[in-house]
DNA sequence: GTTCAAAATGTTATATTATTACATTTACTG
DNA sequence: CAGTAAATGTAATAATATAACATTTTGAAC
């Protein structure tokens, strides 16, 4: 089987296994509960998942939301940027969002003393619109 | 003995010693790591320090750096706003920025969807001047 | 296609971080 | 000084993440 292009070697089994897992939780999902819906695929301990979810996250396939310790899959097929991420206190659910102006501005910020900036974090917890609107 | 001013009571036994603990550290620090520290003082349990810090937290006297699992003290004595740290890659050194307009920008991103936004986290890593000066 | 090196995988054990549950004490308010 | 909320003590355990090592698969070079 070839490559899909020539910059992107194709997914490994695993790989292809917890991205499809991830995708189809939705939303942002912990390790251990991927491990527990990938058991079903032959899944046996937690570093399967960890060292895949890495490998994604290297590929900007998947973020890991720091603040959740959990990961969702990427809102498309591999971007540029920081991921921006809006968390709902209420539902849980997360939306990614990508500026780049924005993230330039804030990694702008340290330069001032000599520091080189090279990824950034940014996580929005609050209300999103639909618990806002049922509440 | 009576409180600094009208709004803020003084702090506890438990406050102080953890508080002195992470300005003595001088750095982010980890609860185990204040633990530690906090043994000779009768600290005996992991609990102790996380409900201790969480309560310094709440009051603004300390950060928990998520990315990191770890704490800092506040760079002045409370402030409002959401700090912006930048964290070395190789030295792990760890600075506190406010910006209050940036914060702002950030925050009013997920808005448009209806997000009511309350608390953000933002974290910079990359290399600080002093690490990139000794390569 | 064989060889080599790098990457990925499997598996066990263990390290690290954080919380639950419950009893007790201290501090503040009326 | 009685009542209540906050803080504390302590033990047990839950949740998250990695170290270490053996094996297999993959892809490039010859």
């Amino acid at each position: 089987m070839s490559q899909p292009d020539s910059t992107t070697p194709s997914l490994t089994k695993n790989q292809l296994l917890v991205l499809e897992a991830l995708r189809d939780a939705g939303q942002a999902a912990g390790a251990y509960q991927l491990l527990e819906v990938l058991r079903d695929k032959g899944f046996k301990a937690p570093l399967q998942v960890y060292r895949t979810l890495n490998q994604l996250a290297d590929r900007g396939l998947v973020h890991r939301i720091e603040s959740l310790n959990a990961w969702m899959a990427c809102c498309d097929d591999h971007h540029h940027g920081t991921p921006i991420f809006a968390i709902c206190n209420d539902c849980g659910n997360v939306t990614e969002y990508l500026d780049h102006s924005l993230t330039e501005t804030i990694t702008a910020l340290p330069t001032d003393t000599g520091f080189q900036p090279d990824r950034s974090i940014i996580e929005i917890y609050g209300q999103c619109g639909a618990c806002v609107a049922s509440n």
